[in-house]
DNA sequence: CTCAGTGCAAAGGATTTGCATGCCG
DNA sequence: CGGCATGCAAATCCTTTGCACTGAG
């Protein structure tokens, strides 16, 4: 499966008439094992040796070769995560205290509500609704511990 | 109601030791007129003669008491809307060609699924949900008719 | 040989901050 | 009077880009 995946992705980057180098598939393994998206300090922290424009660089090829989508948290700090078509359609958790953003998979009853009401919205303001974002604020398991239980 | 809204402003201000000055309430004004999220450079436009670093700095007083809240949207610039507690719950389209954002008010059976969702997903990841956010992204009605009819 | 990929360093753009001055309480 | 607010300019932080070098086809 993490073989067909590097397939799929390095189509992609061949259709866009790029490389896949070792260090894109490196940052593609990188942002699999995370499963979750990652900002580009811990896309460095898990790439020893990798200078910051090169990160920076393959992260915006893999973008635009749709292998790869940015995706905006709490801080300052842009995130990358794989296209979905790639890992499946799913929101975030973000914590409101140490801005990570969580994955989260399922609830198709409520993707399906969801797309019926944004259809609905999208016709009022005559606006083309192509997809969405779920993002859930508030806490995470860590924040909370570091409280107090 | 304006009126209202102002001394809620002011309120909120005042409790963590800041005053409601001139240059605030202008700002304040500026995005009750706007209904939508507004970048800086926005802001900026409808407020002749204010400095950018003021405007960033009050912006942050606001958001700081609670009275403002910042969004990002789909491109590189932080977007301001004041409060959900003043103006309503409500979610955002974001126009992927032009990174415009509107609001859209409504839905609360949505709501209600969405929040019954959350719950469930949150409760799983020890992740405690205060909040939401939905963006549903598309194309404008401008950037529809810019391309044709 | 040719062209994409990589590193390093410098540039760019949005946002923040230091400091001196003005004004409200 | 004292302290927050404001302007201006300089500083920061994330991100992008220019250029020369290396490697694969």
């Amino acid at each position: 499966m993490s073989g067909d995946l590097h397939t799929e992705v390095e189509r992609r980057l061949t259709s866009t008439e790029q490389r896949y180098t070792d260090g894109r598939r490196a940052l593609v393994d990188v942002l699999v094992d995370a499963g979750r998206p990652l900002t580009i300090p811990e896309v460095l922290e898990r790439s020893p040796g990798v200078p910051q424009s090169s990160a920076y660089r393959n992260l915006t090829v893999l973008v635009d070769a749709g292998a790869a989508r940015r995706v905006n948290g709490s801080d300052e700090h842009g995130r990358f995560e794989l296209a979905e078509d790639l890992t499946g359609h799913h929101h975030h958790a973000i914590c409101m205290t140490c801005s990570t953003v969580i994955d989260i998979h399922g609830a198709p009853r409520l993707e399906r509500a969801l797309e019926a009401a944004a259809a609905a919205a999208g016709s009022e303001l005559g606006f083309a609704v192509s997809g969405h974002t779920i993002d859930l604020l508030g806490t995470c398991r860590d924040c909370l511990e570091s409280v107090g239980p």
